[in-house]
DNA sequence: CGCATCTCAGGAATACTGAGATCA
DNA sequence: CTGATCTCAGTAGTCCTGAGATGC
């Protein structure tokens, strides 16, 4: 998503406190800070690429099923990152001798450095958008956010 | 935006804990069920829609320009929204007269009832996300996210 | 047969860019 | 001329659906 030029607080006083809006602005910020970080790295990366190099890091090779399943990547789009991944020599893809219908997919040496790369960038952007917290309030909004998410 | 069904509980540890994360998936969550919400109503209306509609509302007729700026909609989609609102008779345009670049927009008294039942499905939605969190909690998250959001 | 996997084509909603016409 | 407004066409990134081919 392209950066926004959003301005929360001049919003409506009907929506201006609403958690829908206050979230889908957040998002906004995020993803904008996200992007800009990822975009400075000059390789074309972008989240997905990230969500699918931190799961195949943490899990070890994967179908492409599994890697949508655990990343909330759509099988359609699983398919056309892992082309990109795959050109930039971040990851490898080979049939499952196994299971004939599978690729398994596995992250190269090169892929494991990026990831690491891109751990940082996120890591910066986190502290720009949670800059105005103190870390106290920072753990707490991560409590309130995995709370208000894992009842769904 | 279209419904998901990503699930953020097995996300890798990597990203698991990280408010971009749990922020992306939260207003995933919140736009689903918005966009149910107001689906449910058959009236093809959606958040742009709404976000119009209360700002016309709060501050009276506003230009196309205004509008854009105080709903954070682009000056594009501000156009193609009103368009909608207007074969709906829930809004009115006329040219103003004292600076004929622009349109004055106006909120109808359907537009106003209409509104009045987007309200409603908002307040629905509101219940449903925040339904884990206690009404101090709720306060506590939704100032969190106004600190994070008023530093940008 | 049913079911899962991978791939592709394409749709829908959101956010933005560029260019042109109008006009203060 | 500068700059604001409105409109249209078009692009990009995200999320999803459908259908086909393959293989368990």
């Amino acid at each position: 998503m392209p950066e926004q030029s959003h301005r929360a607080d001049v919003a409506p006083a009907r929506i201006r406190d609403r958690p829908t809006w206050l979230i889908s602005r957040a998002y906004a910020r995020s993803a904008g800070l996200l992007n800009d970080g990822f975009a400075s790295q000059g390789t074309g990366l972008r989240s997905y690429h990230y969500r699918l190099l931190a799961a195949l890091d943490e899990w070890g090779p994967a179908s492409q099923a599994d890697l949508g399943r655990s990343t909330g990547i759509d099988r359609s789009d699983v398919a056309a990152a892992l082309h990109e991944l795959s050109d930039r020599g971040l990851i490898e893809r080979a049939v499952d001798p196994d299971d004939r219908r599978r690729n398994i997919v596995s992250i190269t040496r090169s892929g494991t450095r990026q990831l690491g790369v891109l751990d940082q960038v996120i890591s910066d952007v986190q502290e720009r958008l949670l800059a105005p917290l103190s870390p106290t309030e920072r753990r707490q909004f991560i409590k309130l956010l995995r709370r208000v998410l894992d009842a769904s």
